[in-house]
DNA sequence: GCCCGCCCATACGCTCCGGTTATGCATAGG
DNA sequence: CCTATGCATAACCGGAGCGTATGGGCGGGC
């Protein structure tokens, strides 16, 4: 029997209520149902949520844990229903560090003339697929090649590649960087897209790095000049900072930006985001 | 009726098979069940999904938002699955700013000692109550006083108020400012808790606003000079930016930091959290 | 110390929800 | 025009889940 919100209800009362008799009342079920549905839900779940004494009722630790996130499910369950009854349609566009750039700007202005009726929300994520394989998104901008056995996806731009370094180290007043020169500095790196960013380099020629999860955290230590970065081009006009200038690297490959959806799903708005986004492209 | 998770499977299977019968076999349900679970869903939201032709399935613009949404309730709920069934026990602490400022660490660390079977997350989010009201988590920090019909909390400390300013601008010279100083400014506020920063000067004595609605930008705009900030103490050292500084506002009010709960919910794990918070407050 | 009362667990019976199978109906393709 | 395909509907059925009733543990009152 696999879990149901109701299960969730349930557990969310008896906390709430502080015992089953009156969890009972305030789901307008009898006591009994309660009770069962409770055993139901830590059976499935294999441990004990709430401890029961007779007078008194204890949550667990795991139990608080789950009280947690039964809340958050139960909200975001709560929120869909609302969303759905509004009637109006939403498209949730994620992306990790900066979305299309300083395309961004006349993509949702086309967005609002063509489509309207599907209000576009532009989603900054924390991780490297940019919402897509945790749902929160149908539709991403992300950098890397995303596993094309579970996502379709389409290039809507090319960037070049920029090195970010504090205002004051001598390379500021450079026009240009190259490859090598990177070497001999530590590079600030996404803890988990990292890798991608170091495949430029041959092997044993990759500069000493050091790891972050966050552009703000980024742009932080850059502007210390403890380290410097390797980002797409979009990122300059995303993320202005005082303390950080970007400089081109003059030889490496450019970025490919592209726009990622589940495998085989489409339908008429993320379409319109698909061709908007590349019709943006080939102007450029 | 009310929405379950089987609704949202049946949804989504039906969109990610693209057939009614397919979705059926994925689910290990018959052709049938499939069709009436999602007309009975759509009843329940008042809103048609999926438009169904004979031979081709179209979803909707409103299908697709609900569909998104749905795979989001799904992985959380997945989530709380996995979570539950490892037995691990967590405990989300949120906060908007910052937390307990230079208070963090030690607290954590004091957590680790006397409670090590539950992990402390600290969950930064982008919301005035800090996760408390969206149930993402069971506890937070809040500097603003919680609605008391809703929530329990403490005191856990006092804040100085503090100044943000460029490091070019001529306060950055002084020792401390004071509150009629600002009124001359351009005050940059957070857009939904700003009121309470506000709330300190008199009627028309309040400086001109501009709003914001994520540190980041925050910092970022008072870099430029543009506007100034106020904050607490703790931001300094949570959020250390080069291009801002911070100066104490000579005649403000401190700010009560407050670890807030809802209502009458507490448990080892929040009564372990409260209890640390406190004694940290107490010693300092 | 005993009894009573409170509250949770369990048993039993029933109802209706959600499932299956069978059939009808619309449409696209040969 | 006929057939194949796929969704909707109808009729039926089993069991999940609910309610009522009851038992049992524990604490508090007298």
């Amino acid at each position: 029997m696999p879990v149901e919100l109701r299960h969730l209800r349930c557990l969310v009362a008896v906390v709430e209520e502080g015992s089953l008799t009156d969890a009972g009342i305030a789901l307008g079920v009898s006591q009994a149902a309660v009770s069962r549905t409770l055993a139901a839900l830590e059976a499935e779940l294999g441990v004990t949520l709430v401890r029961r004494t007779s007078r008194e009722l204890a949550v667990t630790d795991v139990g608080a844990t789950v009280l947690a996130h039964a809340r958050r499910v139960l909200a975001e369950a709560d929120a869909l229903v609302r969303e759905a009854r509004s009637g109006h349609a939403v498209l949730r566009l994620g992306y990790a560090w900066s979305a299309l750039g300083r395309h961004t700007l006349p993509f949702q202005r086309r967005w609002d003339q063509v489509r309207p009726q599907t209000v576009l929300q532009l989603v900054r994520t924390h991780s490297p697929t940019a919402g897509l394989a945790e749902g929160t998104c149908p539709l991403s901008v992300v950098r890397t090649q995303p596993d094309p056995r579970r996502y379709d996806s389409v290039i809507v731009g090319l960037e070049r590649r920029v090195c970010a370094v504090a205002a004051d180290d001598p390379w500021a007043r450079r026009r240009s960087i190259r490859l090598a020169e990177i070497s001999d500095r530590t590079l600030l790196i996404d803890e988990r897209t990292g890798t991608t960013t170091l495949s430029m380099w041959a092997e044993g020629e990759r500069p000493a790095t050091e790891p972050t999860n966050d552009v703000d955290d980024w742009l932080t230590v850059i502007a210390t000049g403890r380290a410097v970065g390797v980002t797409a081009e979009a990122t300059v006009s995303q993320y202005p900072r005082p303390g950080v200038v970007y400089r081109p690297i003059r030889d490496a490959e450019p970025i490919a930006v592209r726009l990622a959806w589940w495998r085989g799903e489409r339908h008429p708005a993320t379409d319109t985001a698909v061709e908007l986004a590349t019709a943006l492209y080939r102007e450029a």
